[in-house]
DNA sequence: CCGCCTCGAGGTCA
DNA sequence: CTCGAGGCGG
């Protein structure tokens, strides 16, 4: 190794300290010392010296956050603690009722109560890792259990420090808080993108969003990203804080950027009264916020109150009225759905609502039409809440122009012509045309290639309605008979595309049974429960010969869905498709039997009488579902009897044989030992 | 529902 | 350069 004399070191390691005091001075405090060109002139000449004596260079330089070599892909970062949800409230009525909720589980008087309460930033939740001090992590929230890492992007933002300050530096802490862009930032990027005649960002959610999502990092560093620091989600070592805010202090002594907003109040009238002068504040702000969050402050209180499922009793976000636009309503279209179902969607002169064009936004059914009152021509008022699906919320009547027009629901199917039909007792309308329209067809097809079901990879809504419309595919098992040759007449599909699509298909066939039943599409069965069914019944066989009875006795499945799914497979053209599928070469391992304990396989059960606790076709299954045949007569080979009240010649002959013979209470107990164990293997 | 990023493939043009 | 598919995030 060089030596490095004495002298450089010295003015290396103090240009690294000024360039991060300037950063927290700017970001923390935000209270900048030094003007941006002093700052540049610091950063360079710390660059000019790392060049020469490249020892220098550490990972948490300041002149480390230009960006590193693009990545590949963003790897998946599993939380060591979830990134969980909040409740909302939206008016003062519900923050009190969240005061009385707490207080009243707490058993205490609510006026007590501290709460330590923030703005919520419009951007992108993040946590942070740090190891001794160091960044070593960073990752999105991703679905709240997984999300993807980010590092790379993360580093450049300058408010988020590489390396934690102060003296009494945790060996490991996680760091939650938002990402976000301020209004002066995203403007200018946009107005240098503008002169680049590149194209320019729809809001600073989305800026903050795609810039995050960089594969190459140097293009996020060009973005200009702030971070704010809302939580700590893990903390190892020295640990004195008894509340939220003792944390967002400390947070602040180690570099982080806390809310200058935040505020710890007392009771209802503290809580309401933040998210009033919030509300006040919040035009002037440099940033948007979509409201607050308002957070127990006592860390022992927080213990005691918990979580309810998915979130923490704890907090609440408090969320501004959503913000709302007038347009007119053009048109409406009625959308068929998978099984039929007609939706009237309102097509609107796009709107900017919240930062986003909208066009389209759905009007759900004919009730919801009446309620509103709504007919084609009207002004309607568009809400966007947060972030949620654009709404009709209600119509200007006092600007109704004499030329509106009734919305009506179609008596033919706007796609096949079929009659529509709106059966007893359900809110929507359907066409009756069955897959002999092209759009249930289409939407099947969707359904059955996509990621949860069969996964085909390249074949998306274009190429389905292509095939439709080209009739070479009407039921999904068409699809595994096309062939690359023909399909490379598709315009935009040249061979390779084609044989990308049959090796995909190819791959495809092989699947599980839980896939599998939820690909073929039977109403109310989505992916949890066409999980449970494969697992309960472990064979389609088994499965689709179930009584009502049975079918119930799954969790999850009541007597709506059950009959569903009795119906689908006693309907000759679902069993023709099945069979069809299979006879293409679609098949599934039998994991659901194979992969579990199979404690019965290889036996032979008979049962009998009737049972009082379960129908004998609910014993079947899961016997069959243990890996047990059931079988009607009693022999030789009959490993086990269930006998139910009134067993008659069998139970004799099952004495005669000495076959075991199970009352219905042994049976149950049994049987419930059984998938026990097979739950907990 | 919308906006954003990435990737592979196809087409266009030099 | 453009399009479609796929995925993410709110």
């Amino acid at each position: 190794m060089s030596q490095i004399p004495q002298a450089v070191r010295e003015r290396a390691d103090s240009l690294h300290q000024q360039l991060d005091d300037a950063n927290y001075q700017y970001y923390v405090e935000d209270e900048p010392r030094i003007t941006d060109a002093e700052y540049d002139t610091l950063l360079r000449e710390l660059q000019s010296l790392e060049a020469e004596h490249p020892e220098l260079k550490t990972p948490d330089s300041p002149t480390q956050r230009i960006g590193a070599a693009p990545a590949e892909r963003f790897e998946e970062v599993t939380h060591a603690v979830p990134m969980l949800s909040l409740d909302n409230a939206f008016d003062d009525a519900e923050l009190a009722a969240f005061v009385k909720r707490v207080a009243d589980k707490l058993e205490c008087d609510g006026d007590t109560l501290t709460f330590c309460c923030e703005p919520k930033l419009d951007g992108l939740a993040v946590a942070l890792v740090y190891e001794n001090g160091r960044l070593v992590q960073g990752a999105t929230r991703g679905d709240g259990r997984t999300g993807e890492d980010v590092t790379l992007n993360l580093r450049t933002i300058r408010s988020i420090p590489l390396k934690l300050r102060g003296d009494s530096i945790p060996p490991l802490i996680e760091v939650r808080g938002e990402v976000y862009m301020r209004h002066s930032g995203f403007e200018a990027l946009n107005a240098r993108a503008r002169e680049n005649g590149d194209k320019v960002f729809a809001n600073p959610r989305n800026a903050a969003a795609g810039s995050l999502r960089q594969l190459d990092s140097s293009i996020a560093a060009a973005r200009p990203l702030e971070f704010c620091a809302y939580q700590v989600a893990r903390l190892e070592g020295e640990d004195d804080a008894h509340s939220h805010s003792d944390y967002l202090k400390r947070l602040r002594t180690l570099g982080f950027r806390t809310s200058p907003l935040l505020d710890v109040v007392k009771g209802e009238r503290g809580v309401i009264g933040f998210c009033h002068r919030l509300g006040e504040q919040r035009e002037g702000l440099d940033y948007d916020i979509d409201g607050a969050v308002l957070k127990v402050d006592s860390l022992r209180d927080q213990r005691e109150l918990g979580f309810v499922s998915r979130a923490p009793r704890w907090a609440i976000a408090y969320k501004y009225p959503a913000q709302e636009q007038t347009t007119t309503l053009n048109d409406v279209v009625f959308q068929v759905g998978r099984v039929g179902t007609l939706t009237p969607v309102a097509k609107l002169e796009p709107v900017q609502v919240a930062g986003v064009t909208v066009a389209n936004a759905t009007l759900h059914n004919m009730d919801e039409i009446e309620r509103l009152g709504v007919r084609i021509g009207d002004t309607v008022i568009v809400r966007r809440a947060g972030d949620v699906i654009p709404q009709i919320v209600g119509v200007v009547e006092s600007q109704r122009p004499a030329t509106t027009r009734a919305i009506e629901m179609p008596e033919h199917c706007p796609v096949c012509g079929s009659q529509t039909e709106r059966l007893e007792g359900e809110v929507a309308a359907r066409c009756s045309g069955g897959l002999f329209c092209p759009a249930q067809r289409k939407e099947a097809l969707k359904h059955f290639a996509s990621r949860r079901a069969l996964d085909i990879d390249g074949l998306g809504e274009k190429l389905i309605d292509l095939l439709v419309e080209r009739e070479w595919v009407k039921t999904p098992a068409d699809l595994f008979r096309l062939e690359a040759k023909s399909l490379a007449e598709l315009p935009r599909l040249a061979e390779k595309s084609a044989n990308n699509l049959v090796n995909a298909l190819e791959a495809a066939k092989r699947t599980t049974l839980a896939r599998f039943i939820y690909a073929v599409g039977i109403r109310e069965v989505g992916e949890a429960t066409a999980a449970s069914l494969a697992h309960h019944f472990g064979s389609l066989q088994a499965l689709s010969e179930a009584s009502l009875e049975a079918l119930e006795a799954v969790e999850d499945v009541g007597p709506v869905v059950a009959r569903h799914i009795h119906t689908f497979f006693r309907q000759p053209h679902n069993q023709e498709t099945l069979e069809d599928l299979q006879g293409v070469g679609v098949t599934w391992e039998e994991v659901e039997i194979a992969g579990r304990p199979q404690p019965l396989a290889g036996q032979t059960w008979v049962l009998t009488g009737t049972l009082e606790n379960m129908t004998r076709d609910d014993g079947k299954a899961r016997l069959q579902a243990l890996g047990a045949k059931v079988s009607g007569s009693v022999s030789k080979k009959t490993a086990a009897l269930v006998a139910g009240e009134a067993a008659g010649s069998k139970l004799e002959k099952a004495r005669e044989l000495e076959v075991e013979v199970l009352d219905e209470s042994t049976f149950l107990q049994r049987l419930a030992e059984w998938e026990n164990a097979e739950e907990n293997q």
